[in-house]
DNA sequence: AAATTTTTGATTTACGTACATCAGAATTAG
DNA sequence: CTAATTCTGATGTACGTAAATCAAAAATTT
């Protein structure tokens, strides 16, 4: 059998009451007494009994998600996991709420997370925008204690508890392999189509193809970069453009979402031109356009992976307890035509 | 505040007895009286509070996982995800109890399997060999009312409740399109090194690779597989022996364990040849020889990843509640030298 | 040594559910 | 219509922890 608070009391040779001041962090124990019953808890091996704590406290937790509004499918992926989550509220014992801000727009965003403060939340998650106001504005946030999370873009440099999303340079690199490789030693230009520098994944995924690519794939040109605000329409205007201005495109890298856009451009121009093309997020445009053979690989983040990672983390920071790191690593899925889920 | 059984009570006209009568399936209701209070939790939206539910049952879950000896990486850190699981015992109300049986030994897994019979467990996962035996050894226990996963290697047509291990038929699809593509249309050999075709992960992935290589690769002739036994020293010899052997291979597969003999024959043999190769589980020699350039892609499956949810479907499964599906996908993770964790 | 403050003990109630018991009501059979 | 049977209600205890109250004991101050 477990140990329980009373096998504690009677290892330390104190009352319940003192073992549960000890325990809650109550005050009106001394020193010594204290030393005493930490002492018992260490030697019978105690673990409290988290599930009959939450019972007996009647624990909710309230988190909120800061989403940004837009068009494209990822976010409507990501919208759509976190009310998947709502209806797992009830047995997780979270109340969870979403909060949309207009995409690309710092002072909305600060406003939210402003508007956090005197709420009793148990934590928040946002997909972050890379400025010193916001994180100014996170860090006041951790500062009146309240456990952030950011969600699939970071804010490094802040004091956020935990970053939910993929290691995007590492997502830029691997990008830049696979295209490279993939181009068997041809020469030629390669095109990135991103959606705005201002977010930090994206610089970040752009940073670390453009990195591999000089290092490893000197036969292979960077284009300058198209900005499609992850927007399909405007994806589809420069990127047609740009293939019927040069013939010497032979890769392509999407780093953002908006990708309809890029796949109308590919099927109506670039057909025929034998481009390899490696793009960012599983839709179904994507998925079907990777069927089909119209690009050649998609890295994906698993935005239910994020949403129930950044719950948990956000209820364990709350607890004060620890996560288990393996399972909170949000991985980069590459997906090729043949290991489609 | 969450609806609770006082709650059905009083919507239903009835009294608490009655309730937990229809709610924990006791007999001594009346079908007219069990369609009241059924409709009652309709109507208020009562979902069982499993932590209470679980507190006063005093429920545990002994769990028992079935593993094969074996010297290779992958086992071990598939034992030594199971010994992590033991130490969230505790917080997880699980007790988890390990049974090894010698590798590919169908006649010890099925005594294994029909010792499990007359234990009060609540779930027994295995790493299944495909042979008829064993489907019926695990069949009699699923009749048994047992919960039954397979991990790793999958058994179909039995009855197993779940499977806890990537889709490998998909794995070997994935490889043989990247050794293919990275081979960038040039023209050779290809050979597959593999553990043991009694194993049915290693069928599949035999299969997976071969259908696309014939089908999308024909410039690239396939060998007949070399059998390592998921040994590194057989590994080592069979393949030293097959590259001493001839000039045209230009590709290795190896779609099983024992890769530490393959990279010390390819680091003897192969240097210089400019050989692509494809591998599967990331250990730390794969890891290595991923970072030197030794092979170029690792196909992974994230043993901790398979435990937890492992247990997770046990101990659902026990309980009759469902998963999340999402969750439960073991995903094949791919593995250049940028996205290595 | 008395008065005061701090620390500790004993006890109770609560959380939401499970489960057992026994008495009383309703239903069915004879 | 009575007896036997089947349902239902009322009640209490338990699970492991949290939290509160009040009394008693110990330590500290005066």
């Amino acid at each position: 059998m477990r140990p329980t608070v009373y096998d504690i009391a009677a290892a330390a040779g104190v009352s319940l009451a003192t073992v549960d001041r000890v325990l809650n962090q109550r005050p009106g124990v001394r020193l010594v007494t204290r030393e005493k019953v930490e002492a018992a808890i260490r030697d019978i091996g105690y673990v409290r009994d988290v599930a009959a704590a939450n019972l007996a406290k009647g624990r909710v937790y309230p988190l909120v998600f800061i989403l940004p509004t837009g068009d494209n499918s990822f976010m409507h992926g990501l919208y759509a996991e976190v009310r998947q989550a709502m209806t797992r509220s009830a047995f997780e014992r979270t109340e969870i709420s979403i909060v949309e801000v207009p995409a690309f727009d710092t002072a909305a965003l600060v406003a939210a997370l402003d508007a956090l403060h005197g709420t009793d939340l148990a934590g928040a998650a946002l997909v972050a925008i890379d400025a010193p106001d916001v994180r100014a504005a996170v860090d006041r946030l951790v500062a009146a204690r309240l456990p952030v999370v950011t969600l699939v873009s970071d804010l490094t440099g802040s004091t956020r508890h935990h970053y939910a999303g993929v290691d995007n340079i590492a997502a830029g690199r691997t990008a830049a392999r696979l295209l490279g490789r993939f181009l068997g030693g041809r020469n030629g230009d390669v095109t990135v189509l991103a959606g705005s520098m201002l977010v930090r994944d994206h610089r970040e995924r752009l940073e670390g193809f453009a990195s591999v690519m000089a290092a490893e794939f000197p036969q292979l040109r960077l284009l300058p970069v198209l900005e499609g605000r992850d927007d399909p329409e405007i994806a589809n205007a420069l990127v047609s453009e740009a293939l019927s201005g040069s013939n010497s495109i032979i890769g392509i890298y999407s780093l953002g979402a908006g990708n309809r856009g890029l796949i109308r451009a590919l099927k109506a121009t670039g057909h025929g031109r034998g481009l390899t093309v490696v793009v960012h997020e599983l839709t179904e445009h994507t998925r079907a356009a990777l069927q089909d053979g119209t690009i050649d690989a998609v890295l994906n983040q698993d935005a239910g992976h994020e949403v129930r990672s950044a719950i948990r983390v956000m209820k364990a920071t709350a607890d004060g307890q620890d996560v288990i790191a393996g399972q909170e690593r949000i991985r980069l899925d590459i997906f090729l035509k043949d290991n489609l889920p």
